[in-house]
DNA sequence: CAGGCATTATGAGATAGGTCATAAAATATA
DNA sequence: TATATTTTATGACCTATCTCATAATGCCTG
């Protein structure tokens, strides 16, 4: 998200990480930027029965976990990566000088945490009010805006588990719905695939 | 959020609206910042049931609303005043303008939505794991971390219909939870005032 | 102070979604 | 290619929470 160019005048260091591997724990205290060079990161909240809740993933440019970097406060969930990955790890100090001295890329930061906030404020609605059927479907939709191309038919490149994530509802539950609404037409199968 | 001085270097509009009154509906286009000179203003969705859940309270000095003007995008919630209220509202180029010329302002600006993205997040992970008992427990544990001074005993000021539109579970459960969390002694009753 | 509205309270019954078990299909890995 | 792991699938049962109804209590507002 910074521009690679401005990020490396501040010296970050560059870390790798094999697939699979935790890079922080939820509760830890966050002091540092991290953006991707190369590969994937989940971050996710692991819940005392074990069943995982994914508060976001973020690949190659997109930065993560920077929200509690400004507080000096703990991180609010685990990040892990589900690819090898690289990526550019810059301390708070140097982060916030970074900011100060590009004042646009300041504005494009501030706007990357205004979607996020919006992201989280549309899922919690949809949470709320419960109904598995309407918060699938809208996360369908907002993956479509955001990922596909209008009009056309969407794939959802997910798998029944991963929306299970997303959401907080049981896989069984999501297979059933997704059954459901492909009988009510709202969705397209093509064998598993997903169309919307 | 923004001092007082400065904002009104940039001429806002002054706004006065009446209590219960709303002052800008969910899927309208945000073109304003908003900053509370006196007031309070709730940000909600309503579901098809008529159904509140509460996205955020807002009151003097706090902004709200603002992810969406960095987009240009629709408001994820509506806006209702609390109580009778007066406002700056300032457009969107001001905003931009006054955060790009004084960049101490944006690093508190950004820090702010950077909070508020950690409450959403952990709100999200709470109703995710669904367990009113949890959930309850650690919205109330959020309260006293946020507004109460640690150790002594802090009371919610909120009534149990509050409590169920911030968290998307229903009045009768709220209050019946409420009981079970007196009677193991995770809380304190004194009349209907609850004790953390 | 009265009337009205919101909040708290409680019971009984309905149900969506969770849980658990089992298995086939698909995909990854060695 | 063989083996292990993950994903999808389905049935049967369970339970926390919602729903609906009814009422007492508390608190604004005129």
């Amino acid at each position: 998200m910074i521009p690679v160019e401005i990020i490396q005048q501040y010296q970050p260091a560059i870390i790798k990480i094999q697939k699979n591997t935790l890079l922080f724990l939820e509760g830890e205290r966050a002091k540092f930027y991290f953006q991707i060079i190369t590969g994937k990161i989940k971050m996710l909240n692991i819940n005392e029965e074990g069943k995982e809740f994914v508060q976001g993933t973020f690949k190659e440019g997109q930065s993560f976990g920077e929200p509690p970097v400004f507080h000096d406060a703990p991180y609010p969930a685990y990040a892990k990566t589900e690819e090898p990955t690289r990526l550019y790890k810059l301390s708070k100090d140097k982060l916030m000088m970074l900011l100060t001295e590009h004042p646009d890329i300041h504005l494009k930061f501030t706007a990357t945490l205004a979607k996020r906030l919006m992201y989280k404020a549309m899922i919690l609605k949809e949470i709320s009010s419960h109904d598995s059927q309407h918060r699938i479907l809208t996360f369908l939709d907002y993956l479509k805006r955001e990922y596909g191309q209008d009009k056309k038919p969407f794939q959802v490149r997910l798998t029944r588990q991963q929306i299970s994530n997303f959401l907080g509802i049981r896989v069984e539950t999501v297979i059933r719905v997704i059954k459901s609404l492909a009988a009510a037409g709202e969705i397209e199968l093509k064998g598993r695939k997903i169309f919307r």
